[in-house]
DNA sequence: TAAAATGGGTTCCAATTTGGAACTTGTCAA
DNA sequence: TTGACAAGTTCCAAATTGGAACCCATTTTA
């Protein structure tokens, strides 16, 4: 199996790591949420060669993550900006952020806090249940079947292959 | 700058996609949270090639993410199993997946859904402040420098560069 | 007025990584 | 004694990445 053919699983995971699961795309997802916005600067920032750049750029404009945003005056310029859709990717992005923190420091710690403008600590984010509000722990979640589960149509493994 | 020299970079985020940024890495710890142990599961399941999984394997145990097991007697085999480090990338797999449940689903919705055994309710996980409890939003996070903020020496991108 | 800079790309080629398939090794079961 | 299993390796071709140079339409700068 290709890894581009990840799009047409029947899993949310293997979907959204079509779109954001490429080396470099996260980081350049990174820049955009701490303002980085011109070709130049994603340039600069990640050290990346410039048409890999190009490539990763365009193709999160193609899937709705960022869209292209016309600055400048006589010699019209563009620039990317996040979209709601990529504005959503935030608890992914603190999420590895913060398995970093804990993970990959060294004895110092985080080289990086966040603030909370709301309460004014420095803080973490923490996922809880949506209903019950308890910390939520991998092993007392249990999966099954969505609106959107497909059993295999038994041809459909062909298909995918396009 | 290679993709790899991400690890040596002074950000939690490029930290960790060294560690889970490569392509068919992420696949491959969402089948480690469904319970899949064995080399030929991963590779049934993923449909990825033999050599690229056993080089992702490799690498996970070296990071200490995922340990060799022995099980079976007579031929002594090895299983593959996350270690508490690994345990810890669920937020990053959860958030991934409700990203993907809210944007790359059809019309019908999540494919597949997951229920709090503690409250018994199909639930989401929420990112909230560590502190006073509310949904974080980015827009209300500002980052300052941390314990382990460095910064840079003269001479450190070419050290990097090793 | 000519030359250089700016911003955002393309193009070209070499080096790495993947994808696909076949081969290896140790042990047991038929 | 031949096959099957599990977990890898090895080999080669195809695709992706890294590095550097080139392009193009303005706008400064000399």
């Amino acid at each position: 199996m290709r890894w581009r053919d990840l799009k047409n699983e029947d899993c949310s995971m293997a979907r959204t790591l079509s779109v954001i699961g490429d080396r470099w795309t996260l980081m350049v997802l990174r820049d955009c949420f701490v303002g980085v916005r011109r070709f130049e600067q994603f340039e600069a920032s990640l050290g990346i060669t410039r048409h890999v750049l190009a490539d990763r750029l365009k193709k999160l404009v193609d899937e709705g993550v960022l869209t292209k945003v016309p600055y400048g005056e006589a010699p019209v310029r563009e620039e990317y900006r996040l979209t709601e859709r990529g504005f959503d990717l935030y608890p992914v992005m603190l999420s590895i952020v913060q398995w970093g923190d804990r993970h990959m420091a060294d004895e110092r710690g985080a080289p990086i806090v966040r603030r909370h403008k709301t309460c004014g600590h420095v803080v973490e984010g923490r996922m809880v249940c949506s209903d019950c509000g308890e910390l939520l722990d991998a092993r007392d979640l249990t999966v099954e079947p969505g609106p959107g589960f497909a059993p295999q149509p038994a041809d459909k493994k062909k298909n995918q292959a396009r």
